[in-house]
This record gives C-alpha cells, sequence and structure tokens, in this order.
DNA sequence: CGTGTGATTGACGCCTGTCAACGTCTGTGG
DNA sequence: CCACAGACGTTGACAGGCGTCAATCACACG
C-alpha cells in the first residue's frame, strides 16, 4: 500500500538529471514499488552523524544541507543537496554510520530508496552503477577545491566565492536575489568562520555595492568583482 | 610486445587488495595486455592539473602526492597515493581534464591502464563498477572529514592530527620513525599553512617529548598525547 | 508582551602569515 | 679537493586578519 504522497519514478520531473535517468521501464516500476515518499518539514533533521542508514534518499524538491559537526562542537557545511540529488549513498555503499548530518532547509519531498534495492540496481545495471560513480567523482572534484580553497584564501575570499557559487548553483531572481536564504551562521559554516566575521564582511561588500542586504536576502549585484575577490578561475 | 619492466596483474602484489580483486582470471590476462609498465622516479611529475588523461595509473610500488594548487600559486596537497592505489580515474571517468597533479615522492612502479580498458570494464563488470564506486566514497570521506579539520582546527591541532594519520597511513620503524619522509614545506602544504609555523610547531613538539627530529626523520614517541592535540575522535 | 533566535557592533588580543637574515647540507663542476 | 650554487631548515621581528566576548537591537511567535 502506498502513501498519499507517493511519486511515480517513471513520472518524476526530476528523473532525467538524475542517477536514475538511465533504468528502463521495469526497473523504474520496481523502484516505485519499492521506495517511500514523504513530505519533511524545513528544519527536521533527517539524519545525523554516525546513525546508520537503512537507505538512501532522492530529493524531489527542496533544499538540504549536508554538514558535519567538527570536535568543538561547531558545524561544517559540505554542501546542499536539492531536487534530482541522492543523498546518504556514501554511508549505505560503505556500510558505515552517516559522516554528516543531513537538515531540511526547505520544505522537502523525498523518496526513501532501501538499501538492498539500491544494491540491487547497482549488481544488475552497469550503466547506474557508472551514473552513481561519476556523482561521487563530481562531489570528490568540489570537495578537493573546497579544500584549497579553504586551506589557503583568506575570509573575504572565501565570502565571495561562496556568494558566486550559491548563486551558480541556486540562480537569482528577477531582481538579483539569491535563490536560497540563509542565515548568517549558516554562511559562517559553510566558509569556517564566526558568524560576526560574515557579518562584518557583508556589510563591507554592502558598502562597496556589490551586494544588497535586506533580511536574509542577499542580491549579488556585481558578479564579475565578487568573481575577482573570490580568486575564481 | 612488452617492456622489461612489466608485470602481470594475476601475480601483482597489490591485486588481492586493489579494485580489480574481482576480476575473472580472463579479465586479469586482458588487463595485462592492454597496460604499460614503467619505473617513474622520485620528483617525476605524472601529470599536471589541467592535463587530459588517456587513462589511469594503479601503483605496484611507491609513493605519490596527489595536490592542487590555489589561486596565489601556492600547492595544497590532497592526499598521498601508495601501491594497490589508482590515481586519476576521476578525471578519466567525467571526461575532464585533471583537476590535479600528481609527483612522485618514492621512486614509483606504475601500469597505465587506457581509459577503454577501463570503461569496458566498468561496462560489462557490475563488482568491479561497485569496487571503484566504493575507493571514491572512501576517498569522499576522507576529503569531507579534511575540510571540516582545516576549516575549524588550529594549526598546531592540524599538524598532531597529521602526524597521526601518516603514521596510519605508513607505519613506523622499529624505532618510531615515521617510514614516509617529507620536506617542511610539503608538511605545511598537506595542512594549509606556512613552513615556517611547521618549523615551529615541531621543535615545540620536539621539546614536549612528543615526537623527536633527525633531519628530516620524524619519530612520533606520545601516540597518545598527540591524538589528544590533534582533537582526534 | 515576554521569550527566543538571529543580526549588529565594538573592543581586545592572539594566532599565524610574511619578510628577512642566516645556517646547513648536498650535489656539481672546475 | 675545493668552491659554489641551490634547496631546505631555522629563528626572530612584526603586523594584521580574524576569533572571542559582551552588549544591544530587531523581529517573529505563542
Amino acid at each position: 500500500m502506498k502513501g498519499k504522497y507517493d511519486i511515480i519514478c517513471s513520472n518524476c520531473m526530476t528523473l532525467h538529471e538524475s542517477i536514475f535517468k538511465h533504468l528502463s521501464t521495469e526497473e523504474l516500476e520496481a523502484l516505485s514499488l519499492d521506495k517511500t515518499c514523504n513530505l519533511h518539514k524545513k528544519g527536521e533533521i533527517l539524519y545525523k552523524e554516525g546513525a546508520h542508514l537503512n537507505g538512501v534518499y532522492c530529493i524531489n524538491s527542496g533544499v538540504l544541507k549536508i554538514f558535519k559537526t567538527g570536535s568543538e562542537g561547531r558545524d561544517q557545511i559540505i554542501r546542499f543537496a536539492k531536487a534530482g540529488e541522492i543523498i546518504g549513498y556514501r554511508s549505505v555503499l560503505s556500510d558505515e554510520p552517516a559522516c554528516s548530518s543531513a537538515k531540511v532547509l526547505e520544505d522537502s519531498m523525498m523518496c526513501f530508496i532501501p538499501t538492498d534495492s539500491l544494491n540491487h540496481l547497482l549488481n544488475t545495471n552497469a550503466a547506474f552503477a557508472k551514473e552513481l560513480l561519476l556523482v561521487a567523482c563530481k562531489e570528490l572534484g568540489e570537495a578537493n577545491s573546497f579544500i584549497t580553497d579553504i586551506a589557503q584564501k583568506s575570509v573575504r575570499e572565501r565570502l565571495a566565492e561562496v556568494l558566486i557559487l550559491l548563486k551558480n548553483d541556486f540562480g537569482l531572481e528577477n531582481d538579483k536575489t539569491l535563490k536560497i536564504v540563509l542565515t548568517r551562521e549558516e554562511l559562517a559554516t559553510m566558509i569556517g568562520t564566526a558568524t560576526e566575521s560574515v557579518i562584518r564582511l557583508l556589510s563591507e561588500f554592502k558598502h562597496d555595492k556589490l551586494i544588497d542586504l535586506n533580511a536574509r536576502k542577499i542580491k549579488i549585484l556585481k558578479i564579475p568583482e565578487l568573481t575577482r575577490i573570490g580568486n575564481i578561475y
């Protein structure tokens, strides 16, 4: 019996850009039967670092943040996950506890795919395995760049860079407002600095007319200038 | 015609702990024919960031450092690669230029596996694809931890941590000397700091009897203490 | 209207990067 | 065998970026 929220994979808006795009009709049908769909509200914690996951989540809509908690209890945002992406696969495949936590930033419809279903697909469909491999490689490349940036760039550079990255990831409204809303603390948690530093630098950027601030809404005014400050190449 | 250095995969010392461990006898034979073996000397740069790779390298012996060059020209070591490991697969699979450079730290025998051979294996052997996926997941988990560490820990903590990590990765001689030799600059490049800072902190650790220094040889004396300083959990 | 979360601002000081000078060691060529 | 160049290691001085603490403000929500 399926729930009221259920999504049929073959009709899923995100299908053609997800790792499931190369599945056969039969495989998609089986997947639809195996999975469970649920609406998760903003603020909800999907899973915590150290938890054992029995499957992976495929995001139909909404935004999640994936973060780790450091030794002092401070959080570090590793990445965001949005529609079409899959999370939790690292832990499930490695058969290890989750190495990060996942929290809902914007109400999110998510499909839970049990470990067995995922493994069955991996074992029988080489194209699918390769697709997942590509996702992992992409994340790995981004993680490596992030390591270099955070190790070498100043907080100011990193903030400018993150603003551009957020623009690229989530886009802008017509009035140039970033399509994702984050607290100052979350911004700080992304670039590995203190909340106060973010506030001061944002004010500075605003003063320099590079951005505009309105509560948590951030308008990206001068993309080339921010790109330059962020040393993005 | 094969060269004088050639290694037969099925006899390879590292086979049972490499991603090729689940290949059939036939697949191993085919692989042995496709690949090219070469000895690479210390100091040699295997490939540079931005280069296009026509295949991946499987390390039979030796040690490599994998690093990225930041916007200011400073290097950042991402990881080390040693016997049994495979490098370059991210770029080959994503069909993108290399996102990092690889340099030989200790004379290394390496097998070059052309892109086509790798793809053929991936397309026909699901177990192999899964094995490679696991490798990528492992690297990804380490990269994520590294991001959190470098963003939150002090240079002192990071140095202590790196010493412990190097011990775990490469082991110690009977006299507790680290089995890998790095310059101060390379250590600095690992933890994202200045060479001078590494030197000062190493002296401090030596003064505190946590380690002993003899030119580039580092003896790890007090593992628990270093673990505590590094906030490793 | 009290409570709580998030945003701001200022003061303060330490960690750490940079610069400069110098010592040490190794390999090379004359 | 010696001189020298070049790479690496060490030490000291110094400044400034950025984290921390504390106080205050703004705003939403029950």
